[in-house]
Formats: structure tokens, C-alpha cells, sequence
DNA sequence: ATCGTTGTATATAACGTTGTAAAGAGGTCC
DNA sequence: GGACCTCTTTACAACGTTATATACAACGAT
């Protein structure tokens, strides 16, 4: 001992600009390197004695362990990724906060990607581009089909959220579209009303919502015996609440409006709220609406939003657990697709009264 | 092919359950693993012939660099935290997508974490629990005060948001809080209004926000010549709906309820309006309304929210930036403490006519 | 005394990557 | 034909951690 191991020539400083690492740690207390890192992991087999000194001289030279090494060497991070279309909207927004706290609950961090909903950026997340640094991906994609996740050459266990890939390559949790929108749809027929519109309808080949909401829309409507109007059905661009008041005023436009409108998510009736209001159309008396989500703004407007609620608390737990079981290994084989619950949320904007 | 891939004893398959590196390519490819390494990384040494046959090792066998060995090679992660007390707050998820987009411009992945606005979790994030995983962190406090923060041992580059902390221990980006405060209500006060109430005051030790908006608050009154009635200011627990709803029932209950009401966030600042609105309150003719923080919401809302908005975008720029260049030691000593724009947007709930 | 048995502590070898220094392979120039 | 370039490739040593296998002590029980 004794020579510097830096370019300094004499007296090496104790807190030079390197890190302190193990071995620091090791030297300051006279033991070995693996016994700090024992008493790092709270290793059983430790003096109380060796304990005390290492400890103290951790706390000395004010050491923390070095995640990236701890991960290369056991071969996982604790980290996995949640991507998401665009953290801002509020429904991606709640369930980034659950997942994030669901994952904490197992000793997992979250890493965010967003991507826009851009078909070029899902499938780099798709194909991994933060492989071996996270363990697991939670992915709701937009754009991508299920041809493009099944092509997926990437091994990192992924889970997928939302309704778009049936039968795809991956574990799967999922809301029962199809019978949500049926009962949303069958609660504004049940008010008496003939002429339901449906805001939200897409046509390019991601839009698997749309459609399967789509669907249960019209089982409602054929259940309730009231025909189908292709003239009500507004299809949109996005899901944003832009999107929403464009579409209502274009049924407003049409020569036969509708005195429904079930919105295939709660921004899109939060847009179509404001067109409804901002042209002096009274909600519900004239025009009753519903959406889809249950997202905190719709339980503050006026009207409050009546929607389908889905368990998102559920849905992130689920998400996790099952990519937890996949990282393990606990789960092997053919992928799971599983459904979560619903209920749908009455509120002022098809039931209640504004005040007068 | 033919051999079955699993716990097959002999004959070690050639994909077996390890993870491909370096050594494989090169082994595949008839070059060292240094050559491999150049050619991932783009080194300009290579002939071609090289490259190419390397290229096809790579593809052959699905090689991805292992970005946790990467990380400790290189000492740095790529990666930085975002610490923001929830997630689903429209103003932080908002935030939250422009820090990773700006981020992500300069190469960066963001990591969340979500504090809860708890003071422990705060503590944890200020002392660097992913020490050495991120290469910095961009830090939203709640609870933590200055002292908190100066007594931080962790040497990770940090920036805070928000306008918490002043002469503090890091770099920080803020808004002008008193200004802005002070400009919101003397609008309020423009528009011939006597009885201006303000909600969002806080008592605690941290609850820096409510006093700067209160002391602008407080100026502009005084500018309008008008008598600072301390029941018309209304403390809160937190930034949220629904206190802002309980709050602005209070002030309703009282013997001179206000005429005008400046929100000390665009929450609290909804929460009141549902309030106003379920009570038969019209706004702005009865009561005016202002916020803070222009979230999404209050630009869809009935009526549309008149607002400070901060400039969000310059925010996450700003932080990214500053961040980045103590990363990268471009930056040394002194901390600095920048201000952001803002500008007050006037909307419906104090200049508009609600339709009729 | 001797032999296990149990509890502590250690030396060494990985994990997969990149920087360093140096070796080999061609040219070009006198 | 040798000396001197430049371009290309390589072997080796880190980075900081943990698993493995082993050494050393202390203690009963033979």
C-alpha cells in the first residue's frame, strides 16, 4: 500500500473526485469488500461488532451503492417502463399515477416513455430501446397492430393495456369495450330518448376502440328497437376534447339532431359538453350525454359526467402482477388476456337536474 | 434446430437462455469485441468489409447492448428523475410530458417519482435513492424546506420547480409568483369588483405558494385602494377541487360574500366554480373567477377560466438545460435561480358573457 | 485431544461494456 | 529497401457489485 493510485503524487486527498465504492468503504473499516457488501444486504451472518464499524464507516465516507453495478451484475434493474400515448391526458395521467405506486408497492421503479401515439416511436419501444436496463414493459399502444407486436423481436417481458391486440404476443388487461358501451348506450335509451348520437368512431386500422365500442353502441340501440342513423355516428380524429366539439357541433348542424350522445371517452364529452352549453342547448333536458373513463375533471364540471368507470386501480395492479410474474418466470407459456371491472357512473349530465 | 432449447443437459444449444454480448457477435463475426464495440458505436475506423460482417452477426443474433453495463463502464446513466408529488395534478402532468420531451431531445429518459407531497418520500428523493442509476434530478418539493434541503448529502446535479425554495442549495427555475398574483387581481378589481376573496392560503412551514400568491394578492388591493378583509381569505389543505369547492362554500355561507374570486391554482379554482354553479351563482355576473396555472381543463370548461399562465414549456426547457449543464460540469458554483413568463389569459369567468 | 458443526469472514471470479496502449497491415516517400 | 506514416484491429484492464467456494475460528460432543 502506499502508492497513490491516482496522478497525485503524494497524500492521495480521502475524497477525491472519485466515487466511493465498496472497497472504500472495505478499507476504512478493515474488513473485506463482500463483508460491507453483507452488511449492505442485511446478510444474517454478521458480528454486531463488524456491523457497527462497517456501518460507521459508511455513514463516513457517505457511501452509496452503486446501482448501475448492482444491476449488471445480478442481471436485472428494478426498473421497468410504462409507455403511454401522452402522460397529459388526464385518463394516461391517473394511470401512470397508479402504476407507478402499484410498482413502488414491489420494489419496482418506473421509467416513462411517451409516445405520442407515433407509430415510428411505439415500435422502438416495442423492439426494446432501453433493453436490459428495464426488467418488464407495461405498453398501450395506439398506433400499432397486432401483426407489428407479434413481429417483436425483443424478449423483455411486456403487458399491454387497452383494448387493441386480441389474441396478440403478450399478457393483456383489458375493459370489456363492447358490453360497457352497450350499457351506456342502453342507460340514454332507458331515459326515453330516440335519436342517440355516438361521438367517436375511427377508421384507420388502430382504431380497435372506436370500434368495439362502436359495437356495443349498436347492440344497444337494435336491444332498445331504435334504428341505427349512420348520420349520427361522428367519427373523430383523436381523442382530445377538441375533438369532441368539432364533432358536436357537426351533429348540431345536421337537419335532425340528436337529444343523446354517448362519447366513446370522457375528454370527447367534455368537448362536446362545451359546444352543447356555449350554443345554449340545456344538458340534460335537451341533449343528455355520456362518456367513457370516469376521469376527476367529469366529476367537477357542470353538469357532472355521467360515464363507464373502469377499475383502473385494478387494471395497474394487474399490469404489474402479471409483468412481475412474467420477470420471474412464475408465469410461462401461452399469454393471458384478462378483463377488469366496470360500472357505469351516473351523474348529473344524464340524470340529475341543473340547478335552476 | 431440433434439439429442444430447455434444460436440455448436453450439447449447449447455441441460443440457450443467455443473454447475447459482445463476445458472441465477436466470436460469430471473427473479430475481437473491441471491433464490435466500435462498430455499435459508430467509430469511423472500420472498413466496411468489417462493418458488414459484424452488421450481420448483430442482426443474426439479436444483439442489444447492455445499457446497465454501458452505465457502469461510463459512469453515467443517461437517465434523470422527475420528483412531483402526483401525477394525475393536470399542472404536473402537464409538466411532467414536456420535462420528458425536452428531455428526450437531448438524449435523456426520464424517470418518475411521485412524492405524495409526503415529506419522508421527499427526504428520500433529496438524499438520492437511485444514487449513481440517475445522472440527475428534477425536483418539485412540497413539504421540504430550505433547511431540508441545504443539509442534502447527495452530490446528484439537482433543479427545483416551483417556488419553494430562494437562496436555496440548487439551481431553480420559478414563476413570479407576487406579480402574477398581483396582475390576476387587479383584473379582478378592473372589472369594478369591491369584494374580492382569494383562496389557496396555507399555514404550514411549507406552504411557500400561498404566501407569495397571498402577498401579491395583498399589493393589488392596496393599489386598488380597496380594505384587505381577512374573511375573505380562505386557507386550504391542499391545492385540490375539492377544497377549492369546501372553501368557496364558506365564503358563500358568510354574512358579504364575495363579488370575485382569485384561486391561488386552477383547481381550487374549479372546485369553486362547481360550487358557484350547483348554488345558482352566475359567473362571472354575480361572482368573477380567476386561476392559476392555465391547465387544459379550465380552457373547456363552462365558462371558459380566466387564468395566470405560466409558461410551461420555457419551464421544462429551462430545467432540462440548467440540469444538464451541471451534468456535464459546464456549469459550476453559484446556484441560480431563473424566472419564467407568465401572462394572465382572460376568459369567459371574468370577461365573458355566459350564453344566454 | 479430536472431530464435526456452526457461524463469520475472505479471495477470486464473474457480469458486459469501453478506454488505453500497442501491435499489425498497408502505403508512400526518399 | 528501409523508415515513416496512417489506418485498422486487438489484448487487457478497469467500472462496482454479488455468488461461489473456501478458510478460519469457536464450541460442543464424542
Amino acid at each position: 500500500m502506499g502508492e497513490p493510485t491516482r496522478s497525485t503524487p503524494s497524500e492521495a486527498a480521502p475524497d477525491d473526485r472519485r466515487r466511493v465504492g465498496l472497497k472504500d468503504v472495505a478499507r476504512l473499516a478493515g474488513v473485506s469488500v463482500k463483508t460491507v457488501s453483507n452488511v449492505v444486504n442485511g446478510y444474517i451472518h454478521v458480528t454486531p461488532r463488524t456491523r457497527a464499524r462497517v456501518e460507521q464507516a459508511i455513514k463516513e465516507l457517505n457511501y452509496r451503492p452503486n446501482l448501475s453495478a448492482r444491476n449488471l451484475r445480478l442481471g436485472r434493474s428494478g426498473i421497468i417502463a410504462l409507455a403511454v400515448p401522452e402522460l397529459d391526458i388526464p385518463y394516461f395521467a391517473e394511470l401512470a399515477r397508479l402504476v407507478v405506486a402499484a410498482a413502488e408497492e414491489r420494489g419496482l421503479t418506473v421509467l416513462i416513455d411517451q409516445t405520442g401515439g407515433n407509430r415510428h416511436r411505439e415500435q422502438q419501444v416495442a423492439e426494446g430501446i432501453r433493453d436490459h436496463l428495464i426488467d418488464g414493459l407495461i405498453f398501450s399502444p395506439l398506433a400499432l397492430t397486432a401483426d407489428d407486436l407479434s413481429a417483436r423481436t425483443d424478449d423483455t417481458p411486456m403487458v399491454l393495456l387497452g383494448e387493441r391486440i386480441h389474441n396478440g404476443p403478450a399478457d393483456h388487461v383489458v375493459v370489456h369495450n363492447v358490453a360497457a358501451a352497450r350499457e351506456a348506450t342502453h342507460h340514454l335509451a332507458g331515459l326515453g330518448r330516440r335519436r342517440i348520437a355516438a361521438i367517436g368512431a375511427q377508421d384507420d386500422a388502430a382504431g380497435e376502440t372506436g370500434r368495439l365500442r362502436l359495437a356495443g353502441y349498436r347492440q344497444a340501440l337494435e336491444e332498445a328497437g331504435l334504428p341505427v342513423d349512420e348520420r349520427l355516428i361522428a367519427p373523430v380524429d383523436a381523442y382530445h376534447r377538441a375533438d369532441g366539439a368539432r364533432a358536436m357541433a357537426r351533429l348540431l348542424e345536421s337537419a335532425d339532431p340528436p337529444d343523446a350522445v354517448f362519447c366513446f371517452n370522457d375528454l370527447l364529452a367534455l368537448g362536446a359538453l362545451r359546444t352543447l352549453l356555449e350554443r345554449g342547448y340545456e344538458v340534460p333536458a335537451q341533449v343528455a350525454l355520456a362518456g367513457f373513463d370516469d376521469i376527476e375533471d367529469g366529476r367537477y364540471g357542470t353538469p357532472t359526467l355521467t360515464t363507464v368507470s373502469p377499475d383502473k386501480r385494478q387494471i395497474s395492479r394487474l399490469a404489474v402482477d402479471l409483468l412481475v410474474e412474467r420477470m420471474s418466470g412464475a408465469a410461462q407459456g401461452a399469454t393471458r388476456e384478462i378483463y377488469v371491472d366496470h360500472r357505469l357512473v351516473v351523474r348529473e349530465s344524464t340524470a340529475g337536474r341543473l340547478p335552476s
